[in-house]
DNA sequence: ATCGTTACCAAACAACTGCTTGTTTTTATT
DNA sequence: AATAAAAACAAGCAGTTGTTTGGTAACGAT
């Protein structure tokens, strides 16, 4: 016989996970966003919290499952506006500029899940290389479909087209700087540039 | 065939190094390109080149320099290369597909040198980011030469167009693999995708 | 009151990091 | 053959890394 468990109280759907592992998670995505996730340290973490370094351990068991669960509620959190966002929207085109203005101001306006979804590249933890692809595709699916649903001349290669805007896109990280165009600006004129020579 | 061998012990315009400086340089760049600098020791590089490890400080002082010098050697080999590529051609658009033709042709066909300087980002090594930062610009300068000399739009901001045809060109590096579109037919597209929108 | 779970601290560990030091081998020039 | 410089070795140092272990205070439920 299994033992019935009367719920009484909590609800242990999710893990335990008490009101400090979201802070925790925060200042861990803060960090990786900021430095990179070899440059950062267990105890740059801790110190951010305001744990000791032995403490992070109750709360997850690796570096790689911090990271793992910063990926996990980037993809959650952006995916879910990022869809209903574009939801408004009927035209493919306009689908398609809205998305990118919305992930662009993601990761230009810190946003450090999504800043770390997307600085922080797979092949940097390689334990868990697999399943921090997968996420990642996990929500690339969203302009996958909408690209596919672009009306192209058809000589355009849609899935080159479609890594040509993510990397243009994903690189402003690395020259943004606050006081710069506005993210929804860059992503207008990001499709703009691109629209009419590919449209047909 | 013959070695050319003049008594006179020259070439003090690079420091001293042995014919065993190169070699290193070549391990040091292809580990570099393949796992980044911080994930990659000393340790690493030279049981690459079959020394041990304290050796490799009578060639170089410091993980740092070794950075530089391939960083150095990079921006040198690829600036001729592409300078030379560029001069036979008139028409400014001409001219931007063959650089971006070239340049992609070198990041990702084992050109490993060109892959450091376009992959590991300055700021990984932050002592040393200034120097790393105005190589990649003496670099970067061919690019923004082409691109002022394009014929656009009166709406299109060139330096938003650049960054966007640079970051759509140093992230393939996140996702070609060996087989896939040639080089050459990427970097042809990616100008098509942007001509017609932009030119005027 | 007792108990078990939660949430942390305190201290350390083994492995790894860039780098230094003193010594030996190799090479080239006389 | 002698000599000095160049190039590499052998060993280790001090600091950092992710992680483990054992303990303990707080607190709600029994």
């Amino acid at each position: 016989m299994q033992k019935k468990k009367i719920a009484t109280k909590s609800s242990p759907i999710i893990k335990s996970s008490s009101n400090r592992a979201q802070p925790l998670l925060d200042a861990a995505a803060k960090l990786f966003a900021k430095k990179g996730y070899n440059e950062t340290t267990m105890r740059d973490i801790s110190s951010e919290v305001g744990m000791l370094p032995g403490s992070l351990y109750y709360h997850f068991k690796s570096k790689q499952e911090i990271l793992l669960a910063v990926y996990g509620q980037a993809v959650n959190d952006l995916k879910t506006r990022l869809e209903s966002t574009i939801a408004s929207q009927e035209d493919p085109w306009g689908k398609l500029e809205l998305a990118t203005m919305t992930h662009l101001e993601a990761i230009l306006d810190h946003n450090n899940f999504a800043r770390v979804m997307i600085g922080v590249l797979p092949d940097k933890a390689p334990e868990i290389q697999h399943e921090l692809t997968t996420l990642r595709d996990g929500y690339e699916t969203i302009f996958v479909d909408i690209i596919n649903s672009l009306p192209l001349k058809n000589d355009v290669d849609k899935k080159l087209l479609r890594l040509m805007i993510m990397g243009a896109i994903n690189s402003t990280q690395t020259w943004y700087h606050m006081g710069d165009t506005e993210p929804k600006e860059i992503g207008r004129e990001f499709i703009r540039y691109i629209r009419e020579s590919t449209e047909g």
